[in-house]
DNA sequence: TGAAAACCTTGTAGTCACTACAGGGTCAAC
DNA sequence: GTTGACCCTGTAGTGACTACAAGGTTTTCA
């Protein structure tokens, strides 16, 4: 297979399989004496294992680590979990702070109205009455306003 | 104020500070003799603004826009609710998605017990089992596979 | 007085997972 | 023989920072 093939095989871009490749997720693969790729099922494979494993939003650091338990497969487990574990972590932990954020999203819209001028906005109003420090509807007194922007909400 | 007391008074890296200034959000500030910058409230006020969108994980390109609004108030505010009902419907696109997710992995934890050897890790065996296109737990047959990551997993 | 520590300046490079080119070479069909 | 589809390498861009290098200034303390 050349890398186009591959790439069609798997929904993968040309420029993404060679990315991998010089990540060194994806093995070299043979060439042919005018220099092109030419892979094989192992390969296709390989490649089907980490997009599955992207889909699950995991980061190339930790495809490279299972990678390595596919590779030793009579290493303990117990690492596999806990990566899995660990994962499922960071979701949740996303999935709580992007659920705050729409609360405070919904509420901010609902300040405002529609056909005005900016001058009378209550969403320009909200934003700027807390640049001033004053309470405001998306972050209400007493439930902790972020100055500093948190990890939760930097994270990807 | 220097630019570390506006940092310690917004609780933002003075890094972040000069980098916002060299992005055309915060407003180049005044200058001492020996070429410290010199900010004043309006700074403060500007810089908190920032904070607070980001706090609600609006990008800079759509703080910025706000900003347009804050300095033309007599502009037509439809915009600004526009604005953010897009970044509410962001939001919501990545909350389902996540949620998805957050599925996916509980069913591909529960897959693998403890203490064994990597070789009959059920999660090991579950993405094998994936990247050979048979049906996995994580993404069940008929559910629709993403063998392409789709935009809604990729974008933050 | 002198030295160290704590500031400040600019500019550049790194992060992540790609994506998009530039500038070239190869190959098959017409 | 030329068009177009493919292939190669290498570099630069994305967003929102973060980290450093290499220098200048100011404050503090012995």
């Amino acid at each position: 297979m050349r890398v186009s093939e591959l790439g069609r095989a798997t929904g993968v871009d040309v420029e993404t399989i060679r990315y991998y490749e010089k990540e060194g997720l994806l093995p070299a693969p043979a060439r042919a004496a005018n220099g092109y790729r030419h892979y094989d099922e192992a390969h296709l494979e390989r490649l089907t294992f980490i997009r599955h494993c992207r889909a699950l939003d995991m980061s190339l650091a930790e495809i490279r680590h299972l990678l390595d338990f596919v590779a030793h497969p009579q290493a303990d487990c117990g690492e596999i979990n806990r990566l899995v574990d660990e994962h499922l972590e960071r979701v949740r932990a996303r999935l709580k702070s992007l659920n705050a954020l729409e609360n405070q999203l919904v509420a901010l819209r609902a300040s405002c109205g529609t056909g005005h001028v900016a001058a009378d906005c209550g969403i320009l109003h909200e934003l700027e009455a807390a640049a001033h420090g004053e309470a405001c509807v998306c972050h209400p007194a007493g439930k902790g306003h972020p100055a500093v922007i948190t990890r939760k909400a930097k994270e990807r």
